[in-house]
DNA sequence: CGACCATTTGATATGGATCAAGCGATGTGG
DNA sequence: CCACATCGCTTGATCCATATCAAATGGTCG
């Protein structure tokens, strides 16, 4: 993995004239040094773009495409950790090796900086600094929130799922769903069969319509929010 | 909360003096300068150290007792998010307010240093930034732990508590549980009944025994790993 | 068109929740 | 020091949401 790396890490001062100072909440300085020193990559549809216990080497933006991360148990089960959608950083971890592998969902784009060059950048500016922390801290949250999710029913875990889905796709009513009811299924603990279910019985209370399995269509959010907390 | 600070938040530069540089994965500094610039609390068993939506003004460090975060769900279920054990540092989010409330279990004895206190240190040592974003990425990794736990049988996810309690607490193979079964089960995603139906099935099997119902002893670890990844 | 894979739908099984009762430890007042 | 109340824990009986097993349907690509 990850062997062409035609790398443009000199561009670091350039960046830091160029970023200005953000909002504790919206790191978007390193998503922009991303942009501006990124490789670029291409990976096929279910292609792996890092594995467990792999050197964590880079930081990630999705450009094109999906992510998804996940971890195989002893059993055979898979649990998905997070999806990654365009705009969207990922492979934020603090430890040497990455503890979840990372795969494209379908064909992606993603963009690269080696670690060690974010780090270093983080050293001499403390507003990088900050944002790495910040950017960690809401993974954390969103991860907290995934915790939370698997403690509920299998109508309001579905629901959850395609009320953020909608919010992170920002494209109104419509979304467009990369991902498979395998994975939706991994991702929320349930089996493929509860979620279509779910899904079937959302579309008779009129609160969605699936003009395809990859396409849902928010009819009535208020009955999907009813659900949650 | 939190009203009665006699803080000594102005010895800054003595830490900076004192404290080395650290691995990435052993956040000293911060916890040192906890120790020496903290404030130390009490609070009385199931006393609140902080509620959600409260201003995340401190970062907090375990001295003596037990604390747990947690969140109350619209249905009246809890879910607990962490234990902290003495020397653990919590409290640690990055947003402007705590998502997440958090209590202690027992008579518990308690460091806080001011946030911000902590945060400008960390602008102009990026050791501390560094370590701030470390135990941030420790308590992601914990999350991460925690969540494929509740994926798993109840078997599994008590053999998985009793394990991690017994290398936390270090004290061989005696565990002495500040918690109650209540607090175990809402960690866990269980009812109490599966919990304690769990521990005595444990106990037949010859893998503890449980002195008291606040203290395990772990007579065969194996017949626990074997449950485990 | 036909083969293949993903999704949906249906029938049955099961792990843990719920409901209910008994037990044990801790503390309090007589 | 003991009687008794209280609270947390354990044990037992039943129920239910979701898993599992199985079959039908639909969508995609050669």
């Amino acid at each position: 993995m990850l062997t062409e790396t035609a790398f443009q890490s000199d561009s670091g001062r350039l960046f830091d004239r160029r970023i200005p100072h953000e909002s504790p909440v919206g790191p978007h300085a390193l998503s922009g040094a991303i942009e501006l020193m990124g490789a670029s990559m291409s990976f096929k549809r279910n292609a792996e773009i890092y594995g467990e216990q792999e050197p964590t080497d880079y930081f990630y933006k999705v450009v094109r495409g999906a992510v998804r991360t996940y971890k195989v148990l002893m059993d055979g089960r898979r649990q998905i950790g997070a999806f990654y959608l365009p705009g969207e950083i990922f492979g934020l971890e603090t430890g040497d090796e990455h503890v979840i592998s990372a795969e494209a969902i379908v064909d992606t784009k993603i963009l690269i900086v080696k670690r060690n060059v974010a780090i270093s950048l983080a050293t001499r500016d403390s507003t990088i600094a900050r944002q790495l922390w910040t950017l960690t801290g809401c993974e954390l949250q969103r991860t907290q929130h995934h915790l939370l999710l698997l403690g509920k029913s299998a109508a309001e875990r579905v629901a959850s799922f395609l009320l953020e889905m909608a919010e992170r796709s920002q494209s109104g009513d419509e979304i467009r769903l990369p991902m498979s009811r395998q994975d939706i299924g991994d991702y929320l603990g349930l089996t493929i069969e509860t979620v279509s279910r779910v899904l079937t019985r959302f579309e008779k209370d009129a609160a969605i319509a699936l003009p395809t399995c990859k396409r849902v269509v928010l009819c009535d959010r208020s009955v999907l929010e009813r659900l949650l907390d």
